[in-house]
RNA sequence: GACCCGUUCGUCUAGGGGCCUAGGACACUGGCCUUUCACGCCGGCAACACGGGUUCGAAUCCCGUACGGGUCGCCA
């Protein structure tokens, strides 16, 4: 049998971390075994779905290249197929219409909480000839005495005792099909083998297993992932770090580094940490899932991140710090070579423009204030020796080297008394990448006129 | 409150009875390299929640306590 997976988002949000890891799970343990990754819209509440949230999902599941197989499924669109469900089970005496109504339901709520003891609905076994007419909603038969063990992948054998499961509501009062009732359908229509979850659904879990018995439908492998935490231990929310994922992307974040850390939280593979896709849905199970949640570190996603920048093709990266403008073939032959170096300092993508616009232009860089104070009079003075003396010709970053070496031979100085305010004139800038290589790649005419533009005192 | 789950360095984790005076990564930190910053390299700090068992031997197995998380909706 073939594994099919699912990511099930509510488009009640956008795709926040804890679901694009769920996402990325589902989507490994599917190619590891070459099956199917679908998704899934859980839109069964109008009220709280929209259409810039499903988009939003959408465009972060895009992003970090989790897109499902085939054409996303709605659930609201199935609501008949649901109520059909709803039907068979209530023609089987699985389920019965109930007819407390909310303000009932609420009190014995409380007198339930008081006392422990699980709510029965009166109608569970009442004379269907007695119903009054007026709106009802559909429940489940929950078994009264004995207790389901579910076999997570994750959790281990859970058991859970049936005098504490309540008769879940799959039909509300105005025949809508409830969350519920329309996981287990489309799950099963689906034909989902493996349910790969976030944790919070565990207790659902002997809910839906119900229903799924009572229709003589195979049980779902079942695998319970942690929640994410922020980084403080507490959970996350909107209002408390729980950014979505598009977020980390407008940050500078890559989608490679992303999935990558979103992986090792919560699974690991012995102490191995830099992960790609391919590597990771050789090596993805369920075995190596932590049963203990993870706190979300930014840090360490930025330690990946700036892994995965360095490992830019220098071409990729150049356009990346020409962002978006316009450029002449030498100015991108110029930051492709320098590329290697600017990637080795960045930490977010956005890094890259800020530190290479210096070298994205021929026109003179303003020097900054900090870098002001390594020009002063003498230092200038040592500069524009310098250009007098530089070649005509462009050399590269060892023949520059060798020049440089001889010449401040010649002048009886040492590199720390010229590199640091040439840097300055050249760079605008107090640290960059070594100003050889800057200068060779430069070009010996631009540092000239740069070094004659930004010294004149 | 009831029910379920969890607990190894600050963080993510390795570990599945002796290989552990507990390993790696990030962070922090001392040094080297050096034209700055960064990279890299070498070194350091730092953990088995607690208490009982079981065993020749426990981070690893069992029980309890504490703490943390989750669930208890006509939300998903």
């Amino acid at each position: 049998m073939s594994v099919i997976t699912r990511f099930a988002p509510s488009p009640t949000g956008y795709l926040h971390i804890g679901g694009a890891r769920t996402a990325l799970f589902n989507y490994l343990f599917a190619r590891h075994h070459g099956g199917r990754y679908l998704l899934r819209i859980e839109d069964t509440d109008h009220e709280r779905s929209t259409k810039d949230a499903i988009d939003a999902i959408h465009d972060g599941l895009n992003w970090l290249g989790l897109a499902g197989d085939g054409e996303a499924v709605s659930q609201s669109s199935r609501a008949d197929r649901h109520v059909e469900v709803a039907q068979q089970l209530l023609e089987a005496g699985h389920a019965y219409r109930c007819y407390l109504t909310p303000d009932e339901l609420t009190a014995m709520r409380e007198e339930a909480r008081a006392t422990g003891q699980k709510i029965i609905s009166p109608w569970r076994d009442a004379d269907p000839q007695s119903a009054p007419d007026q709106p009802f909603t559909v429940r489940l038969k929950m078994p009264l005495d004995g207790s389901t063990t579910i076999a997570d992948q994750v959790q281990g054998d859970v058991t859970v005792q049936h005098a504490t499961l309540d008769d879940l509501v799959m039909l509300r009062g105005d025949g809508s099909p409830t969350y519920m009732l329309a996981v287990v359908v489309d799950d099963h229509d689906m034909g989902v083998t493996h349910v790969i979850r976030g944790d919070d659904h565990l207790n659902n879990a002997f809910r839906q297993m119900k229903i799924i018995e009572a229709m003589g439908w195979p049980v779902p492998v079942y695998a319970h992932i942690p929640l994410i935490h922020g980084a403080d231990g507490a959970k996350l929310s909107k209002r408390h770090g729980a950014l979505s994922a598009t977020a980390y992307r407008d940050m500078g974040y890559m989608p490679e580094a992303m999935c990558n850390y979103l992986l090792r939280l919560g699974w690991s593979h012995g102490d191995d940490e830099i992960i790609n896709r391919e590597q990771a849905i050789e090596w993805f199970d369920l075995k190596g899932i932590g049963k203990s949640p993870a706190r979300f570190d930014t840090d360490k996603l930025t330690a990946i991140n700036s892994h995965y920048i360095r490992a830019l093709p220098p071409e990729d990266l150049a356009a990346l710090m020409l962002d978006g403008q316009d450029a002449s073939p030498s100015i991108v032959k110029r930051l492709v070579a320098l590329a290697p170096a600017f990637a080795e300092r960045a930490h977010h993508l956005g890094d890259l423009p800020a530190m290479a616009r210096f070298a994205a232009s021929n026109y003179l860089p303003a020097v900054e204030d900090d870098a002001q104070a390594l020009l002063d009079a003498d230092a200038c003075l040592r500069l524009q020796k310098l250009a007098q003396d530089l070649p005509d010709d462009d050399l590269s970053p060892d023949a520059f080297k060798a020049f440089l070496g001889q010449w401040l031979e010649g002048e009886g100085l040492k590199m720390r008394d010229i590199g640091p305010c040439l840097r300055a004139a050249v760079t605008g800038m107090k640290q960059t990448p070594d100003i050889i290589l800057i200068c060779s790649s430069l070009g010996m005419e631009n540092v000239k006129a740069r070094i004659a533009g930004n010294c004149k005192n």
